[in-house]
DNA sequence: CATAAATGATACCTTTGGGTATTATTTAGA
DNA sequence: TCTAAATAATACCCAAAGGTATCATTTATG
């Protein structure tokens, strides 16, 4: 009953780089703050890009910038693009078809909390996110993981 | 963000077995009605009389009993017993530290989120659930799992 | 135009969760 | 007291997620 690391991952990316929208971040500078495990970062990062939440620039001096308005990007577009938005319309059960054949006894409980859930995921965006600062992105649970690159 | 395969089976185990909860169940009347993987059931099944919640008997017509008065069961005890309680008190973006070094963006708006999680799971007992019903706990997607035993 | 510094692609390794197989133990009842 | 039917214990297997390594490509700049 979480977001899976890689999608924690995500949102920290996107919220650190909602910081300074226009700057263009080198994978290096991100891993300098946010110490996700380098080589898993870098992948990451063009993951995104592909999924049109970043641009990439390629070459010396290249990097990421964060594509849109931020006002047009809300966490549920990030976790989204992280394959971790089964919970959307799941059962508490996880029965496949518990809406259309029989209600299962949490359904409309539960029904509730996902509500609940995606109306603060999809009304929040990182231009929120950048409003609420200061607040501390930086993961300072002193990394195992070396660069290496 | 959903709850495991496995605590989406240790629900479906303990609400189905609550429709009686005087009854002993044997693991084969439960596969029956519930089609999870038998020995994964199984050793489930041993997880969970372990853990307190139900009570097992052995030997020929041997079997499972809920343990505890219905309402005296929270969806959280059930959830708490495979592992998958870590959302409980967790940040966000999955910082460790993050209620005690600085709020995070998210702080306020997720532990509130969380509240409303935590609130239904520990009122929700399986007396409600129970009561809740008619309702199914059939599992029809048609297993490709053999019981093998 | 060579080099350095960045991203892209791809293959591989490791850990963990889910699932299986085998053997041992318990106990009701013929 | 033997057998059948149940649970207990343990070791193993497989797939997916997380993480690493290597090489290729792009491009600013001396």
């Amino acid at each position: 009953m979480n977001f899976s690391r890689t999608t924690e991952y995500a949102l920290r990316i996107m919220s650190f780089m909602a910081m300074n929208e226009q700057k263009l971040y080198s994978a290096n500078e991100i891993y300098a703050n946010l110490k996700i495990p380098f080589r898993y970062l870098r992948k990451l990062l063009t993951t995104l890009s592909k999924s049109g939440l970043l641009i990439s620039v390629q070459g010396k001096s290249g990097g990421y910038r964060i594509s849109k308005d931020l006002s047009e990007i809300s966490l549920l577009d990030i976790i989204q693009q992280t394959g971790d938005n089964k919970f959307k319309n799941e059962c508490f059960f996880g029965f496949h078809d518990c809406a259309f054949v029989k209600k299962c006894a949490m359904h409309d409980k539960w029904a509730a909390v996902r509500e609940n859930i995606n109306q603060v995921l999809t009304t929040t965006t990182l231009e929120e996110i950048k409003e609420t600062g200061p607040h501390s992105f930086i993961s300072n649970n002193n990394s195992v993981f070396t660069k290496n690159d």
